[in-house]
DNA sequence: TTAATACTTGACCGACCGGTCATCTTTTAT
DNA sequence: ATAAAAGATGACCGGTCGGTCAAGTATTAA
């Protein structure tokens, strides 16, 4: 009742570490079952397709997230600005880890997947826009919890913590085209300034 | 003397849409000639591989890119600030438009191929690098403009200027995942007040 | 013990991939 | 007028793609 299991994350794993350094394209089934010591009949007991492989990959590493450095990251104990510095060093540490290993930065999966098939795949998109709600929403409440305690003035929260991720995003995809982990050091410090004014009414 | 460049610039007219709207990998050879109304030896006639192409897509799209809306974006002769202004406008109507014409937005296709490929061949990487440095070049200016007539407190504007373009990008990005252009209305005002301070020595 | 269920194997499928090539037609230069 | 060069044709190549399937082996539940 263990190797079940382990077969199936055992796919999931590799293709989560193919998909990510490559494009979701360009990785093959046959490759992945390669790398886990299995066949593809085995595969396709498991996932119908490889859409639905995709899939279960973008969940579980939506979880393995949430529950691990985003969790550490946005830690409630932590000051909220605290947290904001957090994420950019964890970003950093993971890209420049991932160079020191692969020789380039794999940038983050869920950014390279809904770039290369928002387009493509509907049920996909919003299987990652709803990824990037949920972090969205992990900056709202730092955002909130920082107004709240009088640390910045009250802002949009909602449309901020959005711009916050956006610009985390952008920050990855531009070290990623220069191969440098060092652009998110650089840029890094305009994260926690960014700010969007509550609409008037 | 006048079919000759028309073949090869169909080929990168369609090449180039169809990157656009889906991904590097995901089109075809085959189906470039079919919507060029070509054969594929024609095609090879032209250019030596896949690869080739889309070596000369970026080209072709950088150049367009550059004489076209960036020229019209960046004019000198606008204020600083609205140069800025002006980005936000076309980002958003561009998007807007497509999404009008084929019910998705298609992002930024530099951005697009920047993380699908800069793992894969460095040579498309450094390319695509190399377009991003000219935008942010555009932006760099404005800031240097800007400063200099006193609209804006000095600051790295060599930095600010890549955080600029990296939360542009990022907007895109998550206007892609939502499918929904109002995002980069959303979030761009916060464009204009990202700023990067001169280091001190 | 046994029968059903879960998992694995590896051969196989048609379609399509990027790319080649000999041949023919058109254009260009002399 | 003519020969060379440029462009276009379409059949063809080996390989790989995502996916199927019949048969076999473990594992589970009764």
């Amino acid at each position: 009742m263990n190797n079940i299991k382990d077969t199936r994350e055992r796919i999931i794993e590799v293709a989560k570490s193919r998909f990510h350094n490559r494009s979701y394209a360009d990785v093959g089934i046959k490759e992945i079952c390669d790398m886990a010591s299995i066949q593809k009949g085995s595969f396709y007991h498991f996932f119908p397709s490889k859409r639905d492989l995709v899939l279960a990959v973008i969940d579980e590493f939506a979880y393995d997230w949430a529950t691990g450095f985003v969790a550490e990251a946005f830690d409630p104990a932590l000051p909220p600005m605290d947290r904001i510095d957090y994420v950019i060093d964890a970003a950093y540490y993971w890209q420049k880890s991932n160079k020191d290993l692969n020789g380039h930065i794999p940038g983050c999966l869920f950014g390279n997947l809904a770039l290369e098939i928002s387009t493509q795949d509907d049920v996909l998109r919003a299987k990652l826009n709803a990824v990037f709600t949920t972090a969205k929403d992990r900056f709202k409440d730092t955002l909130d919890d920082a107004a709240e305690q009088g640390i910045i003035p009250p802002l949009n929260s909602e449309v901020t913590a959005e711009a916050m991720l956006a610009y985390l995003e952008g920050m990855i995809l531009l070290a990623k085209a220069e191969n440098d982990p060092e652009v998110i050091y650089r840029l890094g410090p305009a994260l926690k300034a960014i700010r969007i004014e509550t609409s008037q009414h």
